[in-house]
DNA sequence: GCCAGATTAAATGTCAGACAATAAAATGTA
DNA sequence: TACATTTTATTGTCTGACATTTAATCTGGC
């Protein structure tokens, strides 16, 4: 493991990418001790708080956790599922916030990916993730419930039904699609929608899921996918026609 | 913006926790300038190297930028889709070699997805997008080509049909599953595979697409699958087998 | 008045040394 | 042996300083 102190780059960012190469090639393997900062900043030829820098850099990727006290130190850190989860959801989150994506777009790759799901899940899925999808059927149309609830409780129907691929993989991969778009589509739609529509659209899942129908699965989200298009169009082109009323000129 | 000096965390994560939040929440929008190091250190009463930790945290994560110098300081990034694909490229790197994932799992994930942009790719590939296919299949067929240049002319193969998509959340979402997975197939398979068989499949593809056949891309993609999974069954199945003649005792 | 070069100022990057807090290991004692 | 105490190694934090970079400002000559 080595740097360029000539570089123009940071030595903390040179030395956190030595470490992580080192990871990424296993020549540190998980549960490893790394050496203490005093020895790295010796190794590399820094500083203490250079070496800290780049070590908290790894932390934030969850790549080491640290530990105080006598024998402890960084160890490298196995990277679990549910870490990589979260760090999907916020990447995918900000991606969107920030990049103008389209409803359009988003709402096409959130089906898409979901109905790559869909046909496992109608083979594999346990009883268990078949009840979880029920029960948020059944939560959907309590009357009282808040937007917000409504929302959280459309994630955890959608999540089950990807969870029942039964791999963690497409899990993973669908956990950054479902957390991050499920809810700035309910932001857009959710003063349009009807809810009636979607407790229907999400009992046909749930019931050819249940009868292991993998078409007509994959049928009715197409029919969400749709009606969620169109939600959004009515929402915006509303939105334009009170925009013309109040500003008949800037329109 | 505030923090818990009284918690047992980090107050370097706190700090970075606190900020993130606020970019997130949309409080600090992109290209906003944060407060200087001294004065952060000032505002959460903390010295300046905590501050200063906190910020490489977020700059490994991509959520902030820095700049030396009068009127430098730290920005607020615009995540973009090539900084998001190269967190999830290592990111899913790292989760397949440290979570013991088994071959099928990745590679059923891996189809699934791939087999979700195809029917899109056929529909909307540009002439350039199929043209860099052709050219890729011609890359393999060439005598001479070493196993890594194989391997990556299959990637980019596999990316130029999920690009045809024309959906960059799509690309984004993919891109962990193809980057990351691929070579691990390759690694896994290249010494059974036949390379005319995969190019074979691949020409398949490309035709298909070329003339917008969605169906025959799809059966394509599972017969490459199939192909894939029973490679990886002979070279477990000849490791194993040599290991037993090796060491008959403690197999 | 205007331009080129020198100067200044503000910010991050780095260093050195110190002390605090923590937790395991070593040690002493009943 | 079991338990309490001390030691020690390590990370967490602070202070203060200097180095480096870069934009803005000043200054002198035309």
């Amino acid at each position: 493991m080595k740097i360029d102190p000539d570089s123009t780059v940071d030595l903390s960012a040179q030395i956190a990418k030595a470490i992580r190469d080192a990871i990424i090639a296993g020549d540190l393997i998980v549960d490893q001790r790394l050496p203490s900062e005093a020895e790295l900043a010796d190794h590399f030829d820094v500083s203490r708080p250079t070496v800290r820098e780049a070590l908290k850099r790894l932390a934030a990727q969850s790549l080491i956790r640290t530990q105080r006290g006598a024998s402890g130190g960084a160890f490298v850190n196995r990277l679990r599922f549910e870490d990589a989860y979260a760090q999907q959801v916020t990447t995918s989150t900000l991606l969107l916030s920030m990049n103008a994506v389209s409803f359009d777009v988003a709402c096409e790759a959130r089906y898409a990916l979901e109905r790559a799901c869909a046909p496992l899940s109608a083979q594999r899925r346990t009883p268990d993730q078949l009840a979880t999808m029920r029960a948020e059927i059944h939560r959907q149309g309590q009357p009282g419930l808040t937007d917000e609830a409504f929302c959280a409780s459309d994630v955890t129907f959608h999540r089950a039904l990807v969870d029942g691929a039964g791999n963690k993989v497409l899990s993973y991969q669908l956990a950054g699609a479902v957390e991050a778009m499920q809810p700035l589509m309910n932001m857009i739609t959710f003063t349009a929608r009807s809810r009636e529509e979607i407790i229907s659209l999400h009992t046909e899942i749930a019931d050819a899921v249940e009868t292991q129908d993998a078409l007509t699965v994959d049928a009715a989200l197409v029919k969400l996918e749709a009606y969620t298009r169109l939600l959004a169009h009515s929402v915006v082109k509303s939105r334009a026609n009170r925009a013309a009323e109040k500003e008949p000129k800037t329109a």
